[in-house]
DNA sequence: CATGCTACTGCTACTCATATGCAACACCGA
DNA sequence: TCGGTGTTGCATATGAGTAGCAGTAGCATG
């Protein structure tokens, strides 16, 4: 991507074939993913790079907007830093079922204008945010069914 | 504190010196504060608690309402986990200064309401939720000046 | 199109936060 | 007071992410 090599040239970067590997797969991408996955799609495709370079160039990506780290599973879970491609896509942000760990993405702009709001209050700029809903989703609520475990209501 | 001893005997749990020294620097807490930190008040308090326990304490004392995880410094930055009271305190989300680092807290009704609306519409029975706005605190802005870096306001 | 500078890669070894095995200990109900 | 069992602290293991370093490969230059 030519947002890719502005940065890479900012940074006097060269563009080698493994960040042109990288490149392909996070175009390529749907989901969230991790290094170690990047790194096992990098592998399969046969264009593979090592672990330390994925942590090496992610920052870059991030940089160029390319992608970003995404809150998921934020909540006491063993979840671990993931990532999403950004570019090319619409914002969204994340609605996390703590049963069964299905994420749904939704758009909201009426929570992006408070938030802006929220931040002009206190003389901030907003750059950027992470937002993550978590609940209980409409399956595992019926699982659960109405017989025990309705979850304590305490948001925060 | 009762609840606390109630998470105890549902777990078959005992009240030792430990957990009554974790639960006494807890409740005096008025910031963020990571395991390390607790141990450290804890030794210089007289009742030492070792690190390990302070980590197979949390659970218990997140699960009985007394403290959550927060999410501070959650862009990029080396921030790591830190942890907050929420017992005997009203909600709120954080700003933080990506600068600076600096973190305000706030509390905005009206996103909370609307993020209720969200989980409903999509089937969701909403638990808790972690909310960080990071932006370019108003110091911040006016030390970086009008003359370059003005952020690109690129949110998400 | 050959050359050389230097950024990049991948290996290994390291750090740091957090988890676990285990023996000694201390709660607490009997 | 006593005994079973949950708990503690140490030492050690795990696992994500980082840093040192020698060899490699972009790419600018002639």
């Amino acid at each position: 991507m030519a947002r890719f090599q502005d940065v890479l040239r900012a940074h006097e970067g060269r563009l080698t074939q493994e960040r042109q590997s990288l490149l392909h797969i996070i175009c390529a991408s749907v989901g969230h993913f991790n290094p170690e996955e990047v790194a096992g799609l990098a592998r399969s495709k046969g264009r593979p790079v090592s672990l330390t370079t994925v942590y090496r160039n992610l920052p870059l990506l991030i940089e160029a907007g390319i992608v970003r780290r995404a809150t998921v599973g934020d909540g006491l879970d063993r979840a671990g830093v993931r990532y999403e491609r950004v570019w090319n896509r619409t914002h969204h942000d994340h609605l996390t079922c703590e049963r069964c760990g299905r994420v749904v993405e939704f758009s909201y702009p009426a929570i992006e204008i408070l938030q802006e709001a929220v931040a002009r209050e206190h003389g901030f700029l907003l750059e950027r945010h992470h937002l993550e809903l978590i609940g209980v989703c409409a399956s595992c609520r019926r699982k659960a069914g109405a017989l025990s475990a309705r979850p304590t209501r305490r948001p925060h």
